[in-house]
DNA sequence: TTGAAAGCGCTAACAA
DNA sequence: TTGTTAGCGCTTTCAA
């Protein structure tokens, strides 16, 4: 049995109150439970509107109250499934933004940076994630002119709120954890032109040296598994002689650990790995990855949050979130 | 140096067109690349528009050309950090979707059942990622009255466009790979209360019964290496002698083989385990996870394909892909 | 408690 | 090549 839609001259609410013998916005009223209208009244013109399947025309409202309730996110890139894991902002970002915009009823556009330039959707407010490698980003989303905040490295710029993990303190934390269980020569891994990245290396260079050690290699790493394992072959084939890396990345890390095993070097015992994000998988890994956790969930909501305040004229602050050590094995 | 941006009254058309001497249907022309205007009023007019920094208000766009350009995929729940890699769908499958939409210069905006139906966003068309288990899902959906396409099981309901696993082949191929190795007494772990488990199941209990043997045992579990974890348990509790088990998903199987391993028993020596998915970690997993792969990209692009054409008027029809066995460890 | 008028900002259709 | 007219369907504003 096919129910068959008649999709086509869809039902308006002039057409309601024609029926129930009320005027349009009477109509408007009743359906979005004003309490100005009759109980009566509001009754039967709900009823009419069941009857006909009648759905707001979301456009037209959207047009004349000048809000969508949307909030487009930005992504760099889209995500697949070799890429699922290794992507440098994971699918729990996006579920804290969902989370919180979901319970202030927002809805959420996924774009990219070019769809958003050709097709730019209706929404109130922007969420940047990442500021890439190139300024466009940034700026194709600032030309806009609408209110938007960014996840990445907070800079002192005071053009925009920016939200982010503290990737220095993070990178500090590898370094000491390296140097607490006595490694000495330890390398980055890491693709530095990211400001994230290059905050952790920066982090990380500062606590070797403050403890009289050095960096001894930084090789630049896609953020993959692929990425980390071809690094490693790079930095070994250099000759550097390291006991431990700091990966930007689990994912990066796993890389890592493969080729540094294939290479017959023993992790942890011959080199420590230490990765970041506590990917899901670090744990799982063999050996399980140590690595530095940011709290993705909070930083989604904390996004999702600031946005909102700025589309409501509020003038929220960057903010900078802990991380921590997860110690396991590598 | 901070370029404040004055928001508030957003440039029109009209204001354009005022400046630039010419009609506001010029200007929209102009803007709009239509080759009808002159190249020099286009130029002026262009020029004008950006000095001004005009952006097209998308809300009167979507309005008057009855088209949003935007499609809506409803998921079942929020996605978060420690489920990553445990939903039934993951972000592969949204991946996919992404793209095609993306190529199309159509964006995406994620909504969960309830949003949707307490802040309906504007889109021409859904993507139902799911059937659910209650029906609630697909009913919701088809009273928007807007066209629609379902990832789940191919039932053969006319009503409905479905893109889907052959799941009832996916479980055949598992029993086929169990028995293949010797097992004769297999159990099945997963929530068949779910449409596309449940075809799962079936054909995982067909083969067996073709080849003589049955399965063992059938225990509910979440989509999650918890859930596995205490199926297996219960499994092992009840007393079954099993030498094999089908996981409804990877991370269910991660979690059977934790709980059998913790039980003395060995994974694959005594029981071996296949799962679902191939999930981006089954590989990584100790011992890697034999699995039965999905093409969440290709089943992404066909779902965007399909509501796509839709919504131009088009009669697409259901489709099944087909699954592949991923040979590993367990 | 209800209604009438007036757009929101844009573009399809037709006219010039 | 450009302009005029007429809405898209809804809700704000003001009047009754």
């Amino acid at each position: 049995m096919s129910r068959a839609k008649p999709v086509s001259p869809r039902v308006t609410m002039d057409d309601l109150a024609k029926e129930a013998g009320v005027s349009k916005m009477t109509v408007s009223r009743a359906l979005s439970g004003n309490p100005l209208v009759k109980p009566s009244t509001r009754e039967r013109v709900c009823k009419i509107a069941e009857v006909h399947g009648f759905r707001v025309n979301v456009a037209a409202r959207n047009l004349r109250q000048r809000s969508t309730r949307t909030i487009g996110v930005v992504i760099e890139m889209t995500p697949s499934h070799d890429r699922s894991m290794s992507e440098p902002y994971p699918l729990s970002l996006l579920g804290g933004i969902m989370q919180e915009l979901t319970s202030n009823a927002y809805n959420m556009v996924l774009t990219t940076l070019p769809l958003f330039v050709a097709a730019p959707p209706a929404v109130d407010g922007l969420i940047l994630l990442g500021q890439g490698m190139n300024e466009d980003a940034v700026e194709s989303v600032q030309r806009a002119g609408m209110p938007y905040v960014i996840w990445g490295s907070v800079d002192g710029n005071e053009d925009h709120v920016t939200v982010g993990s503290d990737n220095v303190t993070g990178g500090r934390i590898a370094a000491q954890h390296l140097l607490a269980q006595g490694r000495r020569a330890c390398a980055f891994v890491g693709d530095a032109t990211h400001l994230e990245i290059a905050d952790r290396l920066r982090g990380f260079g500062e606590a070797m040296v403050d403890a009289g050690a050095c960096v001894v290699g930084a090789v630049p790493s896609a953020f993959t598994q692929e990425g980390g394992y071809q690094a490693a072959q790079v930095l070994i084939a250099e000759g550097a002689r390291i006991d431990g890396v700091f990966a930007a990345s689990d994912a990066i890390a796993m890389g890592v650990i493969a080729a540094l095993r294939e290479m017959g070097r023993s992790v942890p015992h011959d080199v420590a790995v230490i990765g970041f994000d506590d990917a899901p998988g670090a744990a799982l890994f063999t050996p399980p990855v140590t690595s530095i956790r940011q709290d993705w969930d909070r930083g989604g909501t904390l996004l999702a949050q600031k946005i909102l305040a700025l589309t409501k004229g509020a003038k929220p602050i960057s903010e900078t979130m802990p991380v921590q050590l997860k110690l396991r094995i590598s």
